[in-house]
Formats: C-alpha cells, structure tokens, sequence
DNA sequence: CTGTTAGCGCCTTCAC
DNA sequence: GTGAAGGCGCTAACAG
C-alpha cells in the first residue's frame, strides 16, 4: 500500500513559505490573513490535499463537532427512520455521528457512552432502551450534553423529545371501544419503558373512563406471542380487540393471529402504536397511531445542536412532545 | 453544569505516586509493572473514574480503534439491518463505528470517506450508493482499508462482499417462466448499480434462455411507478410477471399494483430480490429472493478487522460471494 | 496582520 | 522495572 502520509499544517506552512499560525487562521477564518498569504497558503492546500486531522484538533480545542447516538437496534426500522433523520442534520452541520447499538443491554448503553465521552463527543442522543434506571445520569457525563429520544430519563438536567404517547393510545383505545368493544386487550412487550408505560396509561385511562376491565399483557415478546393470543382467545371473557404498543408488538400479533387463523377485525379488532411500511397494504390494512419518526430525529439533533452552540447560558432542561395521528384503516373494523 | 474536568494519566500518577508511563504501562500491558504499584495505580484509576482520552492516543499512536460506515439510507430495512450486524462486529472489536449516510449522493459520499479520514479511521465500509467511479479509489484513500459492500467497487485494492445477483435473479426469472410466462417484465430502480446490473444480467440470461423478449424498466421510481406499470399493462405485449430488482421497488410496484386493482397472481405474477418483513403475511405472500442482510454486515465487518489485524502481507484484494435462496410463496403464482 | 511559544493527553524511545 | 524527555497535529495566548 502506498503509504504516503498525510499532510499536515507544518508542510502547508512550508510549501506556502507562512507560519503554520497563519495556515490555521486561513483555515478557520480566527483572523484576519493578507491576501498575498492567503492565497498562497490556499495553493498550498490544493496542492497537497492537505486535510485538517480532527482528531488533534479536537484534542487542543472544545469541540469535536461529533456526536453520538445510541440506540436499541437499528434493525428496528422506527429507530433506523430515527436515526437517517439525525444523521441527516448532523451532516448538515458539518458533524460526525458515532452510532452504537445496545440490543437493550443496561450495561452496554452505559459503556457505549462512556466510550463517546472517551472519544470527545460534545453531545449523545440516547433512544434509551433498557430500564429506567439509566446511569446516563451519572457525573461522568456532566461534561456533554444529552437528549433523550423516544423514551424520557429521569433526570432534570436531561432533555426528552418525546410523541404524545398517552394521548395516542387513548384515542385507538377509545375508537376501539367506539366500535363496540367492551373487552380490549393492551400487548405489549414491557412495561418499564417510560413510553410503554405512559401508553398502558391510555389504555387504562380509556377503559376506566369506559367502565370497563383491563386485560394486559406485559411480556407479549416475539416467542410467546402465538401462545399469550391463544390463551387469552380460549378464556371466557375473551378479549374481542387488541391494541399494541409498539411496532414489534403489532408484528408479533399480526403473525400470531394470522398462524391461528383468526380472522381481523371479524374475530377480534386490532390497532397499533406507530405505522410502518406496507401497513396500508395488509388485508386487513392496519389501523395505527402514527409517529412522526423523521420528526423526532429532526427535532432531537436540532436540540442538541441548539445546545452545543448556546453555551449553558441559564439552562433549563425541556421536554418537547410531538404529536401523533390516529390513521384508521381497516383492522380497527372500520370500512 | 458541573464542569469537572476529566481525570488524565497525570492525575492518576500522582494520585499513585508514580510515573505516568508507569500507568500507561499498567493501562495497555505494554510492559510488566511490579505488582505494588500496579495495585496503587488501579485504585487510583477507580477513584478518579479514570477514563482514557481516545483523542489522544489515536493522535499519538497509529490506531484509533475506529471505523466508518457509509450507506446511502439507514430508513432502508435492509441497509439497516446490515449497519445493525456490522455495529454488533465493531462492538465485540472494541471499535467505536462513525455512521455516514449518503442519501445516493456521490459527493456526500466522498466527501464524508474523507471526514472520516480526517477523524483517524482505521477502516471504512461503504455500501456504494451512486455511479460506478466511486472516487474512494483516490489515493487519498490509500491508507485506509476500505470494503465495498453491496456492490462491488472497480478497485482492485478493495475487497468486496456481495451476494450471488446473477444467480438469484436468473432463478427467480426461470421460477416465473416455469409458471408459464412468456412476457416478463423487469422493474428497476436503475442500472449503474454493480447489484442491480447483476440482477438484470441474471434477468437477462433467463430471458435468452427461454428465448423471450425482455421487457426492461430502468427508472422505476416510486413516482413514476403507477404510471410505468399502467403503460406496460396497457400494451399489446404486455407483460404477465414481474421482477423487481431490490427491496424499494417491490414495494414501488406493490403499491401501484394495489392501486390500480391488479390481481397478484392472477393478472400479473411478481417476484422480488430481497425478502423484507411481512412479505409472508400480505395477500398473497410474496415470493423473494432472500439476500441474507445480517451474514453481509458481519462478514464485512469481519473482512475489514482482518486486515487491520493483518498488516498488509501480501495483500490481494478479495471478492466474497453469498448465497441466496428463492423463496417460494404465492406471488409467483405457487399454491 | 503575522509569528512564536506552549500545551492538549498520550505513548514510543531511550536512559537508569 | 521504572522514569524523563519528546512529539503526534493543532490552535489559544501572547508578542511584535
């Protein structure tokens, strides 16, 4: 391999016949440069490719215009939607994004971010993933700036950007109980995430108001899914409607019903938290409360970067609420 | 906030009372160290939370234990199922892996490589979005390891990982003409892609085969979709069978046929490259042929580790090839 | 406007 | 075994 080392500011300086200072300033524009020497240094860069190393500078300066983002999975299209969205801003402001995945391992998301702040990010975008105990809390990090996506962490100094979760599954709850349904089902795969839960809230918000029992399930994983719709079909107050809280969940439930044969929305109804691709296009097509998925990355990456430039002037952490949309299509038993 | 500078290798030396090489010995095992002090030096480490400053010792040394990752969208399931694999990789590595999405365009897809350059990478795995002259053969890549995934790179310095395209669209193609069509219509998102010529290659000597014509749709768009198809079907010759040649346009021509009330597989068969999530469970189920996304993430991943392990002996660029497997279900026109 | 000095945190090299 | 010096590439801070 040709292995021809890169060039630094000390040989533009030389070509350029200027103190490596004054290559720096023409770099970044700190002050002002003749125009004899600029052009000159500017030459100089052409020539040699010369490209800054960020790492050194991010080693002498504050800032190392790159930030990090950990997620659960990216095999999660909500989360991958997420994080092209993030990605996408961090380019725009000329930052790097260090991305990591958890798998929703506790211990993972806590190292992961330790390994950023090793690696001198300014800022992480934590979609958190595990309980609710994120050490993400921890002084380690009071150096940079976090914001939580998706889910809140308890933390006054943490910023959240978060949907309107109960509201949501309030409003697919209640259209459900609309169409009739007095006995409706909440799936979902746990009930210890901070949007999870506040979705069960909904729910439970629209079956009490209603007058009616809860039925939940709060271990509805990939494996046991088939078996939980089972059960829960044969008792005697059967649920005739589902709502799932996540997009997993309404997967898991879509195959269980459709390996059990059981026919949506005659045999029992079902409406989902957050949409996907080619849910309009299932026979039947999937009602759904809608994220605003790109959204969400938008608005967090912008909230950080909002962050990193104010300099902690009087700082408040915030909490944003995106609103969602309840898209009715068939499987809720509407035409 | 609480702007408690970060312990360094200095602080932990005098908390030790040592010399800071002796920490740094104790840190990376570069040397042996007595026990006494090693033992003083890892409290003093746990005390102070040391952490190492990553910056520092990429600046320092000639690895940073980091990696890109380029990809023309992470909102596309199987881009991101790949990125998903190849995080897992970098993790168990120890690698910290910066994420770049191009969205199709050559220049980001350039000008991030060279960002990442700039930042220390000791790798990058691009998954190549644009035109076929990828400018990542520049000499300014020279001393990066750099895989191709997806599609090849016409470099033969850059090892590639890609699946059997041909292979897989020629048996999907003679699946269909075992269905008995004779009018076979390829769809595209293009051709400048290594992949999808490589499926229209495979497409193509099915067609020959068979001695049939070829039908050919190069721009198939999701704008454009609804309107390519109408036209096809509208011509004498129309087609009775469609192949797609990747994920994004199976869904282009599900979603068209839906909406012009084609009947699948009555009217028109359909066969996909790429399997996706709920494939099985539309009406019909929709025969793919499955590339398998996760293998192509880890086996880049692991490609690239091996040569940064390596040391560029004898270095010879190499191909790797994956298999496929058709899945038969009903779009073909199968039970 | 321009150059010099110094040091970010670490580790290779060389002495002890 | 251990420590001291020096420099990776860059830019504040201070001269001039």
């Amino acid at each position: 391999m040709n292995d021809q080392p890169r060039a630094t500011i000390a040989d533009v300086a030389r070509v350029a016949d200027v103190a490596p200072m004054t290559v720096s300033r023409v770099l970044t524009g700190s002050a002002k440069v003749g125009p004899d020497k600029t052009k000159r240094v500017q030459n100089a860069i052409q020539m040699l490719r010369y490209q800054p190393n960020e790492m050194a500078r991010a080693l002498r300066g504050q800032r190392s215009r790159s930030v990090g983002l950990i997620v659960p999975r990216l095999s999660d299209s909500f989360f991958a939607s997420i994080s092209h969205a993030i990605n996408d801003v961090a380019k725009d402001c000329g930052c790097s994004l260090i991305v990591s995945t958890t798998n929703d391992d506790e211990e993972v998301e806590y190292s992961q971010a330790q390994m950023m702040v090793s690696r001198g990010v300014d800022g992480i975008i934590v979609i958190p993933g595990a309980g609710l105990h994120s050490k993400l809390k921890r002084r380690e990090f009071s150096n940079v700036q976090i914001v939580a996506l998706d889910k809140t962490i308890d933390d006054p100094s943490i910023d959240s950007v978060v949907v309107e979760n109960k509201k949501g599954a309030l409003a697919a709850v209640q259209h459900l109980i609309g169409h009739g349904h007095r006995k409706i089902a909440i799936l979902s795969e746990s009930n210890s995430l901070s949007s999870l839960r506040a979705r069960f809230e909904g729910y439970r918000r629209a079956v009490i108001d209603a007058e009616l029992k809860s039925i939940t399930c709060f271990d509805f994983t990939a494996e046991r899914a088939t078996q939980i719709i089972r059960d829960l079909l044969k008792k005697k107050d059967a649920p005739t409607a589902f709502f799932t809280t996540n997009g997993p969940a309404t997967l898991h439930a879509l195959r269980s019903l459709f390996e059990l044969g059981i026919g949506v929305p005659d045999r029992v109804a079902l409406i989902g938290f957050d949409d996907f691709e080619l849910a309009d296009l299932l026979k039947p097509s999937l009602t759904v409360v809608r994220q605003p998925a790109r959204e969400l990355g938008r608005i967090a990456a912008t909230c950080l970067f909002d962050r990193l430039q104010d300099g902690d002037a009087n700082y408040r952490a915030k909490t944003i609420v995106l609103p969602v949309e309840l898209v009715i299509r068939q499987s809720c038993g509407c035409v």
